[in-house]
DNA sequence: CTGTTAGCGCATTCAT
DNA sequence: ATGAATGCGCTAACAG
């Protein structure tokens, strides 16, 4: 029993000391008179040492741990004395729950995992925003990590996240053909939804890119481009591959060559000479359609710099609005896409796939549902449309 | 007994519901014969029912518990054998350890809070960026949170992001005077860095608002500009205010009046009449300093569509770079912020902070740490500078 | 080298 | 209305 003793005091020791430097208060127990109550001594020391904890509160209320959980919880069952006083306690230690307990407990985590190639890239961003907002409704938190479209860190930060066991998991995958991650879908203990890109297996909330460059692309052909130029990057990318494919349905569609270049890389110095190159040949493009927000602006700077005219020498139209898209001169027709809600509407998929917290259980046809939102061929002046500079939405 | 054995049955089978939705192998045990041996008929239901836990490999692979977190955690003291037996059943099981289970043994919980006023906006989500990425070097995540800039939102969703136990927290106040962040500042367990913004009692890591708005308007002044706007929204926000000090402190310097415009909202239309009255009257700005982002593209925007000459009838400067700023006609001169810089400095002020994971106690002095990051006059076209288009970061 | 065990903080049951 | 006791999954401290 001794030994016992001896050992619990070596623990709340180490322990003291592992949470010194978190800690404000340190009653001091040093002084702790003789050994004869050693326990007295020691449970305060330990107790308070670190953030308060249910059994803190309870000590300093003179009440039950249990009620003390009561309280804490809606404060059911609690005399309204009893509530007062313990909730004082709560206020004036500070009290707050340790989530990490509740979630051993075995309910909700309250927390929903979201996995997108970059937050710093501003579609995903906004996607996130409403998505946390979603997710605030819900009383959850987002847990953020990031793939950079390699399906390596993908898995491994995946593996990460899952370790918080997230409620839900909110995901843009990096390519559909990830053996791993597919085997991962497969056995998922908690619903996935993917964003803007599909994946076997998940719910999915998408764009139309498909409809939406072919419209593009018939748009740019109606005022007479014959020679179209499809420029993108990451031809591996499910967005980029269905806005291609719209592209060249058009094209067949009209009999007119496809013309596609994806060798554009980052940086807008590789764009122009790019482009130069293609104007250069001896059917240059009368259009050009980007695929991509990046394509777009390198493809606009290239043409500025050349000193060719918008739309008169060479059109232009972009996939994915920006903000000053609308400011440039000639403003830019694009596709917009309706970010914002990809995301919320991604997040409400995936909480109604968690149900009302009771344990209803949502039909399962959500897990395979796909959602496909309209994207909207904004027409500005840069492919061709005379444009009146005061649109509602400037 | 037979109480109890009834109580922990239903218990089961509750338990069992609930992770239903979650669960993909549903060994059925309803075929179990008889009752006379309920119990092992029911540890596998419960244990194999739901996310494998380290006792569900232990049972696979042969093996004690202990055995299998020596293997999780790195196995040492481990044969090679039972190594290879162990991560065979890893694999199989899918097993990921708990965090949670982890959290509550008192180690590092391995995330760090968050709390941004919007991860829509750009700059909170570039540094949002970096910040993860550090976060990422540190083994870590990031639980994100909102706080729209409202004192109350603020806290109440800093309650949920502590309930999460962060190592750290990455704030950025929404106000210096707010009492009850003051209150949980001064109590905080875990340390707390904020960004973009300063905190009493905080580390922080700002950019030298005041000094780079008085270059900027000093700038101006030294293009012969005499009647310089400075116009901005949210005059609370510290950032701001440090602008327009900086501005003041210019325009005072010069000899100068201040003309400060703080009315404005979001929205281009209404910066549209706002400038126009300011054209209108007697005396009309021939410069304007934009103190914010969506000021800057809200006053060009109306410079545009009034059809005024930029610099010539009236220069521009904004605060704060943006992707298109060198695009536009004229190309915009900004004061650049070292934004991604922001983030990261702070990540790693925090982890700093943090220590190195044994039980190091870094220096104290890191708790007050201010950090102040240059930002730099990025000179284009619009203050009146005669800007060469060809610049290396165009 | 390996298995057994004691809590971490909490919600929950059961007994009062 | 309240408190004592249990166990969630895990790590760390032991005993073999």
């Amino acid at each position: 029993m001794t030994v016992k003793t001896e050992c619990v005091f070596i623990k709340k020791a180490r322990k003291q000391d592992v949470r010194e430097k978190q800690t404000r208060v340190q009653r001091m127990c040093a002084d702790s008179s003789g050994s004869a109550s050693w326990q007295q001594a020691n449970m305060p020391r330990l107790k308070s040492g670190g953030v308060p904890t249910l059994a803190d509160v309870a000590r300093a209320s003179g009440v039950g741990i249990a009620t003390v959980s009561r309280v804490v919880n809606g404060g059911v069952n609690v005399s309204p004395e009893t509530l007062k006083k313990v909730q004082r306690a709560v206020r004036r230690l500070g009290y707050l729950p340790n989530h990490a307990a509740r979630i051993l407990k075995g309910g909700r985590t309250k927390t929903i995992g979201l996995l997108i190639p970059s937050i710093a890239d501003s579609f995903f961003s906004s996607c996130a925003g409403t998505a946390g907002e979603v997710a605030q409704a819900h009383d959850s938190l987002l847990l953020f990590a990031e793939s950079n479209n390699d399906p390596a860190l993908e898995l491994s930060n995946l593996a990460v996240l899952m370790q918080h066991r997230p409620d839900g998991l909110l995901l843009v995958p990096s390519s559909a053909s990830n053996r791993a991650l597919r085997l991962f879908v497969q056995q998922s203990p908690v619903p996935i939804v993917t964003l803007d890109r599909p994946f076997p297996g998940c719910a999915a909330v998408l764009t139309n890119s498909f409809e939406a460059a072919r419209e593009a692309t018939l748009h740019l052909v109606g005022h007479g481009r014959k020679r179209i130029l499809c420029l993108a990057a990451e031809p591996s990318l499910y967005t980029i591959r269905e806005r291609l494919r719209g592209y060249s349905d058009a094209m067949l569609a009209a009999g007119l060559p496809s013309l596609i270049d994806t060798s554009l890389a980052i940086g807008a110095h590789n764009a122009e000479t790019l482009i130069q190159g293609h104007l250069g040949s001896r059917t240059p493009p009368d259009a050009i359609f980007t695929l991509k927000n990046s394509a777009t602006t390198a493809a606009y700077q290239a043409l500025q710099r050349l000193k060719l005219n918008i739309p008169r020498e060479i059109a232009l139209i972009g996939f994915d609005d920006f903000e000053l898209a609308g400011m440039l001169r000639p403003a830019l027709t694009v596709v917009q896409q309706p970010i914002e809600d990809v995301g919320r509407r991604a997040a409400e998929l995936l909480f109604a796939q968690l149900g009302s917290d009771d344990g209803s259980t949502p039909p399962a046809s959500l897990r395979r549902t796909r959602l496909v939102l309209p994207n909207r061929l904004l027409l500005r002046s840069s492919c061709g449309c005379r444009h009146s500079a005061r649109g509602p939405e400037e």
